[in-house]
DNA sequence: TGACAGTACATGCATATGCATGTAAGGTGG
DNA sequence: CCACCTTACATGCATATGCATGTACTGTCA
């Protein structure tokens, strides 16, 4: 049985979620890194220090949620998490060890990246990029 | 924080699909139904007696998933399984009180659908939702 | 300063997800 | 008919996800 084409916006967005993160899940396999904990570990290398719920609302994702995977990236060793002035605060941020991780996974994540493109085409895997951006941020905001 | 815009395929899908299942979600909580196990309602009532594996195929998740979702649709009484000819298959249909919640849900299904519209736009909900099942079954055939 | 509302993070619970693997059944070649 | 390979589904494991709720801390107002 081949893959449906559902009316559902909802089932139809997640069934891309769920062919793209194999994709990158392939490729990230070695690392041992989950593609939610790679994302993380992005967006706390381009902005540092921010806190478990900060994390979370940048990436679009619930607050236990955000404590979670940040406890496993910390038990790995690829951040850390100090306490800030507010002392309910935890700040992030990448360990030396975190940070050479994530260099050496640049390579493998634009490969996804464009693996990810060839097989769209590069406009149409933007326009999907962008029109997932904008979903996320209309409906975040109810 | 806002959401991050993120140059990563994988995370922007994610984002967007986290944010429509909230959204659907929210819709349907009365219900006692997750998105997925509407879905793959849906799919049984327009294409009956799928096996397991053939539903997994048609939404595009993993067959133990399937196997999984399957399982708690069943304990709620809302479809069952025969075994087939060839004894290892299982094929499912929704019972008659799954179908009667299906029809009963139909209006708070197309709720959720006007009101994801009504974020996005009637054309960029269509384009995304399009793009969306592209991407899936290009990816699929990996 | 002390009660109280609000905020930040953590935890229990249930489902979602996929991989590795197990078990049962079907198919095939000898 | 049997050994072997393949297929269909189930299960153990780990993470992802969000809701309800708990705990600790902050800020405010009397």
């Amino acid at each position: 049985m081949k893959l449906l084409s559902l009316p559902c916006y909802c089932a139809t967005v997640r069934q891309a979620a769920r062919a793209v993160t194999v994709l990158y899940e392939e490729l990230l396999a070695d690392s041992g890194l989950h593609a939610t904990q790679y994302t993380a570990m992005q967006v706390l290398d381009s902005v540092p220090n921010l806190t478990t719920t900060e994390l979370a609302e940048a990436i679009g994702i619930d607050q236990t949620t955000a404590t979670r995977t940040l406890a496993l990236i910390r038990k790995s060793g690829l951040a850390v998490d100090t306490v800030g002035q507010d002392r309910r605060q935890r700040r992030w941020a990448l360990t030396s060890k975190g940070q050479a991780q994530l260099r050496k996974l640049r390579p493998t994540w634009e490969a996804a990246q464009e693996a990810f493109e060839k097989r769209l085409g590069r406009a149409e895997a933007f326009a999907l990029k962008k029109a997932s951006y904008v979903a996320a941020s209309r409906l975040a905001s109810s």
